[in-house]
RNA sequence: GUGAGUGUCGCCUAGCGGUCUAAGGCGCCAGGUUGUGGCCCUGGAGAACGAGGGUUCAAAUCCCUCCACUCACCCCA
């Protein structure tokens, strides 16, 4: 028997009503906020991420989908969703629109790992960009709007970390520094740190290893470290999510695992403890167009898993609104009658109405008792005495009553 | 890549060396008189117990290997 790769699966129609809760809520939040829907091609030549992703991060390392088409070009399916989006900026000249252009996309994620609790080799991201200035006030504009998307999907109890990296004039000087202070502490680290240290500083921070957090506590803080036009740029951005109530917290630890960010960086997480706890994170990305050729254009994003979301809706007994289901079942009893239950489920979803059957002959007591499990709020039922007579039995399943009606009837007392 | 745990009908679970050609609940199907649901009752279909090998007179139950799944680490959404 075949099954789902590892680290794939199916989404029953049973866990739908999850996903449809949450792409509404993402039309709707991207509607308030002004920004449109783009869909990249799941795949996209592999520099692209090479490029941008950053060659000593673990999703180019080891993570990434590779594979060469029969005309030898080296493909990746996309393990993130930004860079495709800048490319897609680029390619079709949307420099041209009034910036910033926001755009946003869902779309499925491919990264190569050991699957676990949130974590899959195929997952959901919703995400979006805002690409082409510079101002704090659309940074905060930015985290405002990934902080509503989870209040709007009824999510409590998340935190909101905040930390400024500095950009490509002040990080090299904090990251020395950095590397100083655990230089003269390399015994006390653990050895993946080590490792870290000579190829990777930044992600010393957030080692989860005790030792290493105490010597991660005391270590210097990128927000100490910013120019003149950083550090300003990073007290105006605390100003406005003050101003917007946002409750976001100062982590000096918070690092990205994607090498293209600059200045501001954020994170949403659940206050629980947990494995996988980032709900969704973003930050700015200011020379990632540059990188890809294009001229110097700031910019900055968010995204979020779907499939963390939904697991901490469950977690938190979150209520979802079912499915809509159709609301009439036909049933009927003999051939002759199965005519008229054929034209009139026909006739009643022409109509709009939505409707579901018994397709093959069972007994009434079994048609009904499928109508019933299907929810649906009233049973038309045809037998040979309807169908010389010209009518059908209208049976409300939440009362338990019914009446004959003549057929040409039905329709108007179903609307 | 590393570590731990698990693997019995579609789902949940019992069985832990012989009474197991495997039991129960949910779900599914059919009946409970003639054309009627949700409750109840009755019956039925459905697993050779992840795969392979071994130990034993005897294995779902013990051992080994493999596979899969789960969780954690790394890292991230």
């Amino acid at each position: 028997m075949y099954r789902a790769p590892r680290g794939t699966s199916d989404i029953l129609p049973q866990e739908q009503a999850y996903w449809r809760y949450i792409d509404k809520k993402i039309v709707d939040l991207c509607q308030l906020y002004g920004y449109e829907r783009i869909d990249a091609p799941a795949f996209e030549d592999t520099g692209l991420f090479l490029r941008t992703v950053g060659e000593e991060t673990d999703i180019v390392e080891k993570q990434m989908y590779t594979f060469k088409d029969r005309g030898g070009n080296k493909l990746t399916l996309r393990p993130e969703g930004t860079a495709p989006v800048c490319r897609a900026y680029l390619e079709h000249g949307l420099h041209n629109l009034p910036q910033p252009v926001k755009l946003y996309y869902i779309a499925s994620i491919f990264r190569y790992e050991r699957p676990q609790a949130g974590r899959y080799r195929q997952h959901y991201q919703f995400g979006y960009e805002a690409i082409g200035d510079d101002d704090p006030a659309l940074d905060a504009e930015v985290i405002d709007m990934a902080w509503q998307f989870f209040l709007s999907l009824n999510l409590h109890h998340l935190s909101l970390q905040l930390n400024s990296t500095g950009c490509k004039k002040c990080r090299p000087r904090y990251l020395t520094e950095l590397k100083d202070y655990y230089s003269d502490h390399t015994q006390e680290l653990c050895s993946d740190c080590r490792a870290r240290l000579k190829r990777n500083p930044l992600r010393l921070l957030d080692c989860k290893k005790p030792s290493c957090q105490q010597l991660a506590n005391s270590a210097p803080k990128s927000i100490d470290y910013l120019c003149p036009q950083c550090d300003e740029h990073f007290n105006r951005l605390k100003r406005y999510l003050s101003l917007l109530d946002l409750p976001f917290a100062v982590n000096p630890r918070l690092v990205r695992g994607l090498d293209y960010y600059t200045r501001t960086v954020f994170e949403v997480q659940p206050e629980a403890e947990g494995a996988q706890s980032a709900l969704g994170g973003g930050g700015r990305y200011d020379d990632l167009i540059e990188e890809l050729g294009g001229k110097p254009t700031p910019a900055l994003g968010f995204a979020a898993g779907i499939e963390r979301i939904i697991l901490n809706l469950k977690q938190q007994g979150v209520p979802i609104p079912p499915l809509p289901q159709p609301q009439v079942f036909i049933a009927y009893i003999g051939d002759q009658a199965r005519d008229g239950a054929v034209k009139l489920a026909s006739a009643l979803r022409r109509a709009g109405i939505g409707v579901s059957e018994a397709i093959s002959g069972k007994s009434l007591k079994a048609q009904l008792r499928q109508a019933n499990s299907l929810g649906a709020r009233y049973t038309v039922i045809i037998g040979e005495q309807e169908v010389t007579n010209n009518t059908v039995i209208l049976r409300d399943m939440t009362t338990a009553q019914q009446k004959t009606i003549p057929l040409p009837q039905l329709e108007r007392e179903l609307q």
